[in-house]
DNA sequence: CGCGAGTGTGTACGAACGTACACTCGCTGT
DNA sequence: ACAGCGAGTGTACGTTCGTACACACTCGCG
């Protein structure tokens, strides 16, 4: 689409194309998302962004530095909305309320984000490049936390939304448990709200 | 090793080796703990359980019976560790101090088991047969912590178990986090047993 | 207006993959 | 003792992968 002043005889506008390299990365998340890091190829990335397959090995350093600029993207990507979030939240109970909300959000929310997230911890459970990435983003989520929490309860809490975000998917279902839909049944949001409020409503700061 | 009455002529004993299938799903798990699921292919596992190439195929239906067979066998030992441990426990303060050993060794134990755990994971994120086998390992992580806390406190523990186990590895140093050595620096081994004791410690049972 | 420089592309190659299938050979029944 | 059967194996094929490299085409400059 919107192939708008191509020159006729060429595939595409040759030089008119600077963020040929962004597209590559976001269709990189794209992929690893719908075929896992596992089922990413040069060639699959380069037919989701729309570029000949030499331009992958001219734009990356291999695979790795394409996967490693690629999470990074989608690190930072999370770690804002994680940060804004707790940026806006006007005191403590509204941080409470706002460590709910991300707990729901990213449970019952976009799959992708779950899929993507499990990915760069297997990849960073592995090789220690990945894990500066994760480390970072970590970094940025405790301290987002600090600014409502005493330093223990953000470590805590931090590791809590990751558990949750990561288990809560299991049990409600074996089906997709995508979309929410299950409200009639209350067991997955009428019970992770509360068991969530209550432990972070453990200790406060200040 | 022990091969004690191999025909000369032959390369292995044909029928006496019935424990094949066995010693090919633990290689499975050996590569995927090494390489990856990216990086396991029918060749790898078949040379390291030192069985030819045809054997893959004719002892499982492609890759995805054997990672699921493998990971079962790995989530059924993981989940067989968890829950003799809580039964162990005679008592809450036991089964606190329990929880809080299962971080600690899980978190600063072989890394083998932590690779594992996020492949199966990432598995899961995406397949539902995969998921089958989370559901049934996380089903009786809580149902053995229900023996100590209530059912509330049991699902945030596993979560919270979940979410340090994961986290854990990254917030110490860059480097690789396996074996403990690190006792001298306190900080990893210091902070978090008293903040996961204190989570523990939220809401008792009975 | 022509031409070098260098950015970006198409293709071809070697390696590794999963799988099918013809075949071997140890065991068993007679 | 030996024939036959089926469990188990070796190999070969088609596909897909990453990467190298010769080549096209554009742009700026003289």
């Amino acid at each position: 689409m919107d192939a708008h002043d191509r020159p006729p005889g060429s595939r595409l506008g040759r030089r008119n194309d600077p963020d040929r390299r962004d597209r590559i990365i976001d269709a990189c998340l794209e992929v690893v998302a719908g075929s896992g890091v596992a089922g990413t190829s040069h060639r699959k990335v380069a037919a989701r962004a729309d570029v000949p397959l030499g331009a992958m090995t001219y734009y990356f350093d291999g695979m790795d530095d394409l996967l490693r600029e690629a999470f990074t993207r989608f690190a930072t990507s999370v770690s804002d909305r994680f940060e804004r979030r707790m940026a806006e939240a006007p005191d403590v109970d509204a941080a409470r309320e706002a460590v709910v909300a991300i707990i729901l959000e990213d449970v019952f929310g976009d799959d992708r984000d779950l899929v993507l997230s499990h990915e760069l911890y297997t990849l960073a459970a592995r090789e220690p490049a990945y894990r500066a990435i994760t480390a970072g983003w970590m970094a940025r989520s405790r301290a987002a936390l600090e600014r409502h929490f005493d330093p223990d309860t953000a470590r805590v809490l931090d590791a809590l939304i990751e558990g949750l975000t990561i288990t809560a998917p299991w049990t409600p279902r074996p089906a997709t448990p995508a979309r929410s839909s299950s409200r009639s049944d209350g067991s997955p949001r009428g019970s992770a709200a509360p068991t969530c409020r209550a432990a972070a409503g453990g200790r406060r700061h200040h």
